[in-house]
DNA sequence: TTATTATTGTGAAAAAAATTACAACTTACA
DNA sequence: TGTAAGTTGTAATTTTTTTCACAATAATAA
């Protein structure tokens, strides 16, 4: 493949690649400049191999003796995933689930913020929740386009979960990360991420019965 | 393949099982009794022969004219599934996520119970938090196996993670579904599953972006 | 200088997963 | 009765992902 495009990576690749970052990160504050795929792979629980065929997808290269510059790295693997101008991020649903999202991720990401929530609890709207402003959800068709949020996460309740994701669609949102347990269907050009939890849990509970 | 075993069956295939009975309890309580396989197949965003190879594999037989019948679908996936006996789990780090998760899957499975939890703040322990016992963590090598628990979920801070990783292990834990940011090593006969909500965000980020 | 060792990069093979193609069956009804 | 429509089950193929095998290169030490 001579001329393999960023935006056809492999999915897993994508996912990988932010995986790196986060120990690239690691290893840099420990005072590291360099790094060997053989290391990458071990704190990842990949081989050497698909380390570097990762990096060789996106054109880096490292040196035989040294191994890959940290920095580099980090740099490059920025400029595939984040979108220069950063993208913005709202939570939809301010649970128990939302308020964990939101105060893990705040400040993890430069290139990624979440700058509103959403819930229909009027307990909980119009005011800040986990350092995010929180508005009733009949605002969010407003919301969403003034304040250019591209990315919605869904921590709604199961059934108002369509109710809301046509919201969303309507105020014309461009990604979303579902963790209802509720699978969506979603209009060309939206893009779409689900998560179970007890799926998940099913899946190991299912190995380890083995 | 004509003796493929239940305990080999595709890991895409057990998540794609769990997801099934998930919607099938709902098609249930719809008053629904028999489903065809592109009925499943819409909701799930799947190909419906996707939906029949899975079946196929599990060794499910419907009918050309009804379809599945709902209630068989769901006995078998349960005997695939879960284990017989019940699996118990504890939630190890009662912050917020781990409080999300307790109380958003408290009930959801007869087969599965999140039956303890551990922290080390000791405003959080000696009492019931989100409807489980919550312990400090220094008693979970002798809880764990007291309480008969087989699988932990991980959600403390990200520092903690390898030191409560190895208390696990010592404890003689058998699967650990892991939502901590530091990639984590098991020991064999281990099984590990991990989850990442910054890697999913950047990877939906991504496909945005382009 | 010349082995030896350790690493990267990558073509080729293998394995895993998804899709296509279609035979076989069932029902409805002309 | 026969035929059209709609469904399941599965072999075969294609696509995607991972792994294997090894050439090329650099550093090190004999």
């Amino acid at each position: 493949m001579p001329n393999r495009k960023i935006e056809d990576l492999p999915g897993k690749t994508v996912e990988r690649l932010s995986q790196y970052r986060r120990l690239l990160f690691n290893s840099l504050q420990e005072g590291k400049t360099n790094i060997y795929s053989h290391e990458l792979a071990r704190v990842t629980n990949l081989t050497p191999v698909q380390v570097r065929r990762d990096l060789m997808l996106i054109g880096y290269s490292g040196s035989q003796s040294k191994g890959y510059v940290i920095k580099d790295l980090i740099n490059l693997i920025g400029k595939i995933i984040d979108s220069d101008s950063g993208q913005r991020i709202a939570i939809v649903g301010m649970g128990n689930l939302g308020r964990a999202i939101t105060s893990y991720f705040l400040g993890k990401r430069e290139k990624l913020s979440i700058v509103a929530a959403f819930d229909n609890d009027t307990q909980k709207t119009d005011r800040i929740i986990a350092g995010v402003p929180c508005h009733h959800i009949n605002k969010l068709k407003e919301i969403i386009p003034a304040e250019n949020i591209s990315i919605a996460v869904l921590t709604v309740a199961p059934e108002a979960s369509y109710e809301v994701a046509k919201l969303l669609f309507e105020a014309g949102i461009k990604g979303i990360l579902n963790y209802t347990s509720m699978p969506l269907t979603v209009p060309p050009g939206v893009h779409l991420e689900e998560y179970d939890i007890v799926t998940s849990l099913e899946k190991l509970a299912f190995h380890v019965k083995q």
